[in-house]
DNA sequence: CAGGAAGAAATTTTT
DNA sequence: TTTCTTCCTG
């Protein structure tokens, strides 16, 4: 087993051996950590002797719990079992003890976790009765505010204070109760619940801990509070534990994430072995350079100095053009010069560098900084004939428009469905807002009707105002008039006739002219997504169509090694490797 | 009208 | 943290 170890640097080799006691590895961009702790769960169980069982491999995103799981996978194929190790996100972790351990316990029944849309449709709902004087704060800034008083109150839970429900706002109060009372858990409250479990539950918490008697943490910098206390709970007083992070990689702050927790390792546990892994294997000395200079201003950091394993490489270029335009055909004519395809270059006076390696468009990536710096760089990609795949955090599905259109489907696919339904009157028809809906959905809940019924059923309430009412009947018609097209009608073009009708796209003229092409866009990539549902009628073909968005929700986004330039923000690069 | 203060929005993960 | 918007003041 004594190769085992043979292929990692000294420092590597000093961080994988390490077996008892708390480690905190400081481990920079591009150094191998992964590739480390890996080999480090790997010497644990070969040659210190722990049954691979008693390991916890805890990561933030499934993307770093699949490539961990991938380079084990190769380990094993070596001979050496680490198949009965737990390797996930610490969500998952909290999943499974909530459902396993907690509820034999008796300490909570069965529950599910919410989805975005229906916790969106709860803070849209309870934010205007507790904020009535604020008009139009987005949503992502209750839900941060939420979180952040949840996190607090962590605090107290980890500090054996018992979390009663007068503590809390009125607003946090009212949102936890619709929650509990569907059985619904968020996922802070996964995090939350499993830390209030252990610090009631001292035996199954002792268990638990004796159960695992090795833990490693990746990203460590970007624990909240809540996790940072959940882990601290985990461990124990005499924790195995590993922590590997990079306080100047802590970019993730705005979502509640404390660099502290990293920062005070040492003072948490004052024994623990410190190993730094500065050796950069994955970018050219230019580049290290040039991010030490940056990295060096950060203020909260341990001091570290990456060393760059590859030669200096091509120098660093600076442009400044005059406009997006301008930069996205350089963005688009630089790709060129580099795929060095003369098919999208100009004709005469072109001609690769020869001394710059082949690339192809799949070793390039364009980085931005925001979402919408995507749109002009793909259309002016597109006209250069660069293949390209733009890594957006929502799918089509989910884009605001595509969300519309799908909603009446499904309305017209089932007219009791009240959540399709209170989410069409709330976003698409212009004079209704969250309140009229909130009534009605209140009135159908209480006569045991649906939302549709109970504007058909010509209900009566005094706050709704005689030209709402007008509207909800308007609405009524287009809904029978599009239900009868359905009949005839092929998807595709019940898809067309659905945005006509609710002024989505071209209609929209006096928008802004950059945001009628991104929404017309969405509108033709969902049609020819229905085209396949489209050779039958409208009615026949929904259901179908549905049932694959469903799926597509469901499955992640399967295209790794797709010949073309990738798109996507300077978030989204974290970890990931591109040649070019 | 320039320019500054103050506020809002954007960056994103988790079954 | 940074960038954009809005509103106010001299």
């Amino acid at each position: 087993m004594s190769d085992l170890l043979s292929s990692l640097s000294p420092s590597q080799r000093a961080a994988a051996q390490t077996v008892n006691g708390p480690l905190l590895i400081i481990a920079g961009a591009g150094t191998g950590k992964t590739r480390t702790l890996v080999h480090r769960l790997a010497y644990l169980v070969a040659e210190a002797r722990i049954p691979a069982e008693k390991l916890l491999a805890i990561t933030f995103t499934t993307r770093a719990a699949d490539e961990m799981r991938e380079r084990i996978a190769a380990l094993c194929s070596q001979g050496i079992d680490l198949s009965a190790l737990f390797v996930g996100t610490i969500h998952s972790l909290c999943h499974r003890i909530l459902k396993h351990e907690c509820r034999s316990a008796g300490f909570v029944s069965d529950f599910e976790i919410i989805s975005p849309a229906d916790q969106a449709a709860v803070i849209r709902n309870l934010a205007p009765r507790f904020f009535p004087e604020q008009q139009s704060l987005s949503l992502k800034k209750y839900e941060l505010m939420l979180s952040r008083e949840k996190n607090d109150r962590a605090r107290l839970a980890a500090e054996n204070h018992e979390l009663t429900s007068e503590s809390c706002s009125p607003f946090l109060r009212a949102y936890q109760e619709v929650l509990e009372r569907q059985g619904l858990l968020d996922f802070d409250d996964l995090i939350i619940k499993t830390l209030v479990f252990l610090k009631k539950f001292s035996l199954h918490a002792q268990e638990l801990r004796t159960r695992f008697s090795h833990l490693s943490v990746d990203e460590y910098q970007d624990l909240n509070t809540a996790q940072y206390l959940l882990l601290r709970e985990l461990a124990g007083a005499h924790p195995n534990l590993c922590a590997v992070g990079d306080a100047d990689q802590a970019i993730y702050a705005f979502r509640g994430a404390q660099v502290k927790n990293f920062l005070n390792f040492q003072q948490d546990f004052p024994d623990a072995t410190i190993v730094k892994l500065e050796e950069n294997f994955r970018s050219t000395r230019t580049i290290i350079a040039a991010s030490q200079q940056v990295i060096e201003k950060n203020k909260e950091r341990i001091e570290k100095k990456l060393i760059a394993v590859k030669p200096a490489g091509a120098r660093i270029e600076l442009c400044e053009l005059l406009d997006e335009r301008q930069e996205a055909r350089f963005i688009a004519s630089e790709i060129g010069r580099l795929v060095g395809g003369a098919r999208f270059e100009s004709l005469g006076h072109d001609q690769r560098d020869e001394e710059l390696p082949e690339l192809s468009f799949k070793d390039i990536a364009v980085l931005y900084r925001l979402h919408a710096q995507a749109r002009l760089i793909k259309e002016a990609l597109e006209q250069a004939g660069i293949p390209l795949q733009v890594a957006r955090d929502r799918s089509l599905y989910e884009e605001p428009d595509a969300e519309v259109i799908i909603a009446m489907l499904e309305l017209l696919h089932d007219q009791g469905n009240d959540l399709a339904a209170a989410a069409l009157l709330e976003n698409a028809i212009k004079g209704l807002g969250p309140k009229t809906v909130a009534s009605l959905k209140d009135y159908a809940g209480k006569s045991g009707t649906t939302v549709i019924e109970s504007i058909r059923q010509e209900f009566s309430l005094p706050e709704i105002t005689a030209d709402r009412r007008a509207r909800l009947h308007s609405f009524l018609g287009l809904l029978d008039e599009l239900t009868e097209k359905a009949r005839t009608l092929p998807l595709d073009q019940l898809i067309r006739e659905i945005a006509a009708k609710l002024s989505i796209g071209a209609a929209s003229a006096d928008n802004e002219e950059s945001s009628v092409s991104q929404t017309d866009e969405n509108l033709l990539d969902l049609i020819t997504a229905a085209m396949p549902f489209s050779a039958v009628p409208a009615a026949e073909g929904i259901p179908h169509f549905l049932s694959k968005i469903a799926l597509l929700r469901e499955g992640e986004q399967i295209c790794p090694q797709q010949e073309a330039v990738t798109l996507l923000t300077v978030h989204g690069a974290k970890g990931l490797e591109f040649p070019a």
